[in-house]
DNA sequence: CTGTGTGCAAACTCTTTGCATAAGT
DNA sequence: ACTTATGCAAAGAGTTTGCACACAG
């Protein structure tokens, strides 16, 4: 924690831990809000806020593409991908190896790509 | 218009003529509230609104996943990808046939896919 | 002790909604 | 005329910010 100028203060520590302590997760600030106080830890959303932000910088955990009005927040960094399911704002990781991508496009000049999302939009059968 | 069960009006029409008049673009609410305004058509943002999702639900135009806090609208519907600038929030067309999507994963039970969005982040170089 | 982080509440942005007025058929 | 859309302003949701107090080093 020290290692990115972040203090380990108690609200970070305790983040920290829900955030890792599971395995790969997709959280909103909300959620992960609820969490923190069901676990006796005391935090205001706006910490939450901050906090989270401190680590997207840091490159611990990454902001999710999909639209909508909630920021979802993945706490697996890798090259993986994820399903979606529309009306109900789940976010699903797709099993990694499945997915093959390739002939990526030349970026535009002074780009460089730094990252590749692939968002399967799912939708639930009419049965 | 009217085979999609819209009446045709004033405001419909412009924004319909604002969308389709120049091939594919990349809009949010206010941008295309802005050009209609500046068109000389009197309309008020809610009703952009309305109608962008009027337009969307007859599957004229569609919704960009892409994250942050403003929704863009996509007047291609065909299947094709994005770059997004970060930083920039901006969205440009990725050529099409250039990206090739292999080994698509199974939809969990009871799901179908939608439509796949593949999203290529670009940073600016720094030189 | 000193400096940074936290919490609260208020501010902000984007989007949606309710209701009276206006426009389309 | 009758129905549906529009415009406005206010409400709503999610996120950010400013400032006093508290905690970590």
């Amino acid at each position: 924690m020290r290692r990115f100028g972040l203090r380990p203060t108690r609200q970070r520590v305790a983040l920290g831990d829900l955030l890792f302590a599971k395995g790969d997760r997709h959280l909103t600030v909300e959620e992960l809000h609820d969490e923190a106080v069901n676990a006796g830890v005391p935090i205001s959303l706006a910490t939450v806020y901050n906090t989270l932000h401190q680590f997207t910088e840091a490159g611990l955990i990454r902001v999710l593409a999909v639209e909508g009005a909630k920021t979802y927040f993945d706490t697996n960094v890798s090259d993986h991908h994820h399903f979606f399911v529309e009306g109900e704002n789940e976010v699903l990781d797709i099993p990694v190896n499945n997915l093959q991508i390739g002939n990526l496009p030349e970026p535009p000049e002074g780009m460089e790509i730094a990252h590749v999302d692939v968002v399967i939009r799912l939708r639930r059968k009419r049965g």
